[in-house]
DNA sequence: GTTGTCATATTGTCGGACAATGATAGTCTC
DNA sequence: GAGACTATCATTGTCCGACAATATGACAAC
């Protein structure tokens, strides 16, 4: 019985070396790495055998090419996060019921805490978000996009990098997935409005108990709408797709 | 402002590719893919090229190597995701009061529905998680090894995928951020292991509200911990790191 | 000082090669 | 005929060398 000897390969040890780099903080942030030949060298592998490791680590997002074609440092960026785990949801069978439990959770803290922390250039973006939307009220795919961008905007206006990366890729899911709602609840997207604005101004006054009340009272009608609408609450959800790869400019 | 040609090169739309192949289903999970060389010819690409898009997709967990040396295509692991999720709060600089407050709004609910949902065999597992706990007591890793082990238990049974991908990237840092706090606070293994006890029967008893006010107690109970044992609240948590690639065996 | 041109450096991609190793078929023994 | 053993094959992981495309920086021209 030898020590099973975990056959790691040279891109993986490449991956893991660099990562660990990263994560210890000896490869800093917005730092720029040496030039492919280089790495390969130092590392004692083929360039080849390098740049598959590069890959990982950039589909990680732990680096990534910058002006100069320079291979930098960066923090994950949190857009691609919540996709990673849209998708990992999506695959791992998660249902409708299962995501809004989770979001019945959050997101009445998440506007318990934006009404205590947004910075005024957060509150003016939510307040903009709502604004955008009216003229669009009638596009169900402007709603949608509005929906995702809502909740994020006030997520983020928490303060709380914990609960933005665990209410993104729930958002992403659940509001994707009501595309075809709007249609089956006419009154779906005038309720959502009003539950936004209510919101947003709840968090302009900086009055966390009413955003709460109103955030708690906006989910749980969304899963009414969603349960008019007839759709199956246990039927797994689909990440409906969009191009995965952004410039990501975060 | 013309269309700002998002160069994209061919390792990526390899790895796009194959993900909206997976994501769509017409790639099924558990299906094997072709070898590499057939790959490379029915996708236009060289060898190299592909395996660099390859390393991208295996990296995102959507595919892994195999017995027969071939690609599955399989579901992200949650272990997996965890991490990634784990290290990118890590780096986004994410402090132990942000992932506290996110326990405490999912952590109570995990096991309220723990308690109702639970199978019987997950709930031996819990049991048998905290009785192995006693004789290692003294040992701060395996204190450390238990409290994660058994929280992940805990959102498991609760049978609800989102909330467990939500909660053990937090588990797994907050939790590793405790290794020295048990020296500093000598009482704390002892409330842990009692909390874990009660929290195991009510479950095992089916008592979701009891399960439930208990660990809203332990979680409340392990942050006063943290502020006695002197640690900052507002610092970055950073994720000590173990072994990054296990044999994933899930 | 701005613009255009050139040399240089670096990446992305290709093709070929080979050792290691797991899978497979075929052979031998009973 | 069943099972053990062996030789063959297929496939991956890694290396090497090469080249076009392109961004950078220096330099010349205006």
């Amino acid at each position: 019985m030898l020590p099973k000897a975990t056959r790691t390969h040279g891109y993986q040890q490449v991956a893991s070396i660099l990562e660990a780099e990263i994560v210890s903080g000896r490869l800093k942030i917005g730092e720029l790495l040496p030039i492919e030949a280089e790495l390969a060298e130092a590392l004692g592998v083929n360039r080849s055998t390098l740049r598959e490791g590069l890959r990982a680590l950039e589909s990680d997002g732990l680096v990534r090419r910058v002006a100069a074609k320079r291979l930098q440092v960066v923090a994950p960026d949190p857009a691609r996060v919540a996709l990673t785990n849209a998708r990992a949801l999506g695959l791992r069978g998660a249902s409708f019921r299962d995501l809004w439990e989770v979001q019945m959770q959050l997101e009445h803290f998440a506007a318990h805490q934006a009404a205590e922390r947004a910075s005024d250039e957060q509150i003016a973006a939510i307040r903009a978000s709502v604004e955008e939307l009216i003229p669009s009220l009638d596009d169900d795919q402007a709603v949608v996009r509005h929906d995702i961008a809502f909740h994020s905007l006030v997520s983020h206006a928490a303060g709380n990098a914990a609960l933005e990366l665990a209410t993104a890729p729930i958002g992403l899911l659940l509001f994707s997935a009501t595309q075809h709602l709007y249609q089956a609840v006419p009154a779906a997207r005038h309720r959502l409005l009003a539950a936004h604005r209510a919101i947003s101004d709840a968090i302009a006054n900086r009055d966390a108990g009413l955003a709460s009340d109103w955030m708690r009272r906006h989910i749980a009608d969304f899963r009414r709408g969603y349960e008019i609408a007839g759709f199956d609450i246990h039927a797994n959800i689909e990440l409906s797709y969009s191009s995965p790869f952004g410039p990501s400019s975060g």
